[in-house]
DNA sequence: CCCAGTTATTACGAGCTCGGAATAATACCT
DNA sequence: AGGTATTATTCCGAGCTCGTAATAACTGGG
């Protein structure tokens, strides 16, 4: 009869690229679910159930998907056949660093981690050291039968270039400007390789892999050197002009000091700070007096220690208000803080959405939940490989 | 060969109506270019031109399209025949209301305006008066053959219950709480009615007559008794949980002091205020001393009256700075600034660009470029139009 | 245990969309 | 002016997707 529901993704189409599109949108609903049945699929798909059975029926064939054996009992009726992603479809592969560490880790195709490794970046190190380290420890990871390599992600802290794949700038190693990565990574492994800010894949790695699974748009901020937003709006993410958006850390914000008690009153002083020079882990562990590493700034927070204590809800008064700030603007449906600081256990978060109830008070707009990300350390790299499971396609 | 280029929009489908997404597809972009040949349809679709030249034939026997005589010589090679939108197909009805007047406009179907009126509202008038007031306006411009309306967009100050039709509330009517607006006019025209608030609808009204016509990705801001921002992103309109993105009239913001050469320093006082308690209309004029309407300051201020430049500028102030954290956050292509505000002149405009500029100076961001909207005084009646025009689809 | 009721999946004919070829309409060159 | 190159649009056979109908696989009740 007829067909076509709507107007395809505005770049190119060619026979194959169009059904490969449908077929990894259709990847994705299960990805996001966890298992679908072929009537579920046609149902948020669109698409009639003939239609998807074709569909399905050759990517069971091609070995993507599987079919579940659990056969749901829905009341009466015949059960619905859940559909599955296979594991042994391929792995994906993401990477992250910064000024102090490199941390990569492989998943499979149904998104379980198979391999993980790290390597500390010494002080002073050069840029043109790091990316060789960086190359080094994706070959730690990579599948050994290379064949199963479906791509690369590589998460950069500080802006990217996407059109010629560099890192424009990170102030906190040697030389880091401009530097190509895309290119020596392609070269070495000959697959598929993206880059983005380290905030954008990590809301790229909620929506896949944490708390974003179930929701259609939502914001993750991202704390560790900086401060950055990740924007998902229907489950895409958002990136701006020249990949401009979420850069939040530059927003100049009130300061807080917190009484022992744990209330917090502003500073009193005119000025405005970039927020990321008030609430990133490096701010606050620059505040402390003494040498502070991120482990010890969790631990001693965990412990109760005063100081810790002190400054880090200082910090999360100011985070608070970034919040409020960033959900009078885009009403988002959920809010998840990932990065070291999502460590600091349930009095942080407790902390951090009372506080942003109280910004948020004065107005009777709806405060959204704000959600700690459970990805622990190597949440980073899992956010550079979301990069890759979000732009897979089948081959065709 | 093969069809069907991605996955629809995720609400329902049937026969009918699947196509009629297409050609609603097909006339958002002949509107938002203001012509296009088969061929470039074909290439901003995706689709086939074989497949175009069907749409196109329907859509022109049916009267929605008509074949512009000029044929557009691009270089060598037969000439391209622009296809263009036909005027008489129809008519978009747009209302807008606020404490002071009521405003109505309708547009043919090439979006040229019809009619327009107006009319004061008293002080103290209640809501279910104004209720009347803004059906009995729509009723002087709603086409005389019924026929030809299309449907009526109304623009509402304040938040709006998009599931019920309601007004939720709007602090300056009286009894203006929960109030039933679609239910009534619906019955009365008989046409599809749509709801929004105003600052949703103006972004709509720019995408669609206005500066954001050649964009994909912009914000609005809609300045009057409260601001609001309205979010595009991809051509969409983006609201958020329970429409309440664009809420940066809550945002805290520094306060601006102006001296009389222009120059800006923040004022010596810790608290931060409400955006749209400093920099609104409403705002504005409240803290001039007397009673000064919009219209007397857009008068005093193109004038070089000194006491309107003075508050003016420190409102730009607090303006910028919100520009500069919207930009920071969205990275829009541009920011439209929409209301009364909008006929300051050129002066405010560069006063504007220059400030939003130094707040963004400390960081490598790029400046998105501020304009003003030209909608002129029926703008926020254009953008209730703007609704229906954004909804519009083929009757199948 | 069998049957009716319910829901998921597959089979099949019809029509819509696609790619490629044919045709139309112009510019530019000689 | 006529021929050639170039680009837009239409024509046509092939195949993908759709709706309908048939089939499969269960639940619950007598």
């Amino acid at each position: 009869m007829l067909h076509r529901g709507v107007i395809r993704p505005n770049n190119v189409q060619k026979k194959g690229a169009i059904i490969a599109g449908v077929e990894a949108e259709l990847v994705k609903h299960i990805r996001a679910t966890g298992g679908l049945s072929r009537i579920e699929l046609a149902k948020v798909l669109t698409l009639s159930p003939s239609t998807i059975g074709v569909y399905v029926d050759r990517l069971l064939h091609e070995g993507y998907l599987v079919e579940g054996d659990r056969k749901v009992p829905c009341g009466a009726g015949r059960p619905r056949t859940t559909i599955a992603l296979n594991p042994n479809a391929g792995q994906f592969v993401g990477v992250d660093f910064h000024a102090k560490e490199i941390l990569a880790v492989s998943v499979d195709f149904a998104q379980n981690i198979v391999k993980q490794a790290s390597r500390p970046v010494r002080r002073g190190e050069r840029a043109a050291k790091v990316i060789q380290s960086v190359v080094d420890i994706v070959d730690e990871v990579v599948p050994s039968d290379r064949k199963l390599l479906l791509g690369i992600g590589i998460g950069s802290p500080g802006p990217v270039d996407l059109e010629h794949g560099t890192a424009v700038e990170y102030r906190y190693i040697r030389d880091f400007n401009d530097v190509p990565i895309v290119k020596p990574v392609m070269r070495r492994f000959n697959a598929p390789v993206y880059i983005e800010n380290t905030a954008n894949a990590m809301a790229l790695a909620e929506l896949w892999f944490g708390q974003g699974r179930d929701l259609n748009s939502f914001v993750s901020l991202w704390i560790r050197s900086g401060i950055g937003a990740g924007i998902i709006i229907n489950r895409q993410l958002y990136s701006g002009l020249a990949d401009g958006a979420g850069e939040i850390g530059a927003w100049r914000c009130p300061l807080y000091k917190a009484a022992p008690d744990g209330k917090l009153e502003r500073r009193d002083e005119t000025t405005l700070c970039d927020l990321q020079e008030i609430a990133s882990v490096r701010a606050i562990c620059d505040t402390l007096p003494g040498r502070w590493s991120t482990d010890r700034l969790i631990r001693a927070y965990r412990k109760q220690d005063p100081a810790a204590r002190e400054v880090v809800n200082a910090a999360a008064g100011s985070l608070a208000w970034a919040i409020a700030q960033l959900t009078f603007c885009l009403a988002p449906e959920r809010v998840v803080l990932a990065g070291p600081l999502a460590d600091l256990g349930d009095d942080f978060a407790s902390f951090l959405a009372t506080t942003t109830a109280a910004c948020m008070a004065p107005t009777r707009l709806h405060v959204p939940p704000v959600a700690m990300s459970t990805l622990g350390p190597f949440s980073g790299a899992l956010g550079a490989a979301a990069l890759v499971v979000d732009r897979w396609k089948p081959a065709r």
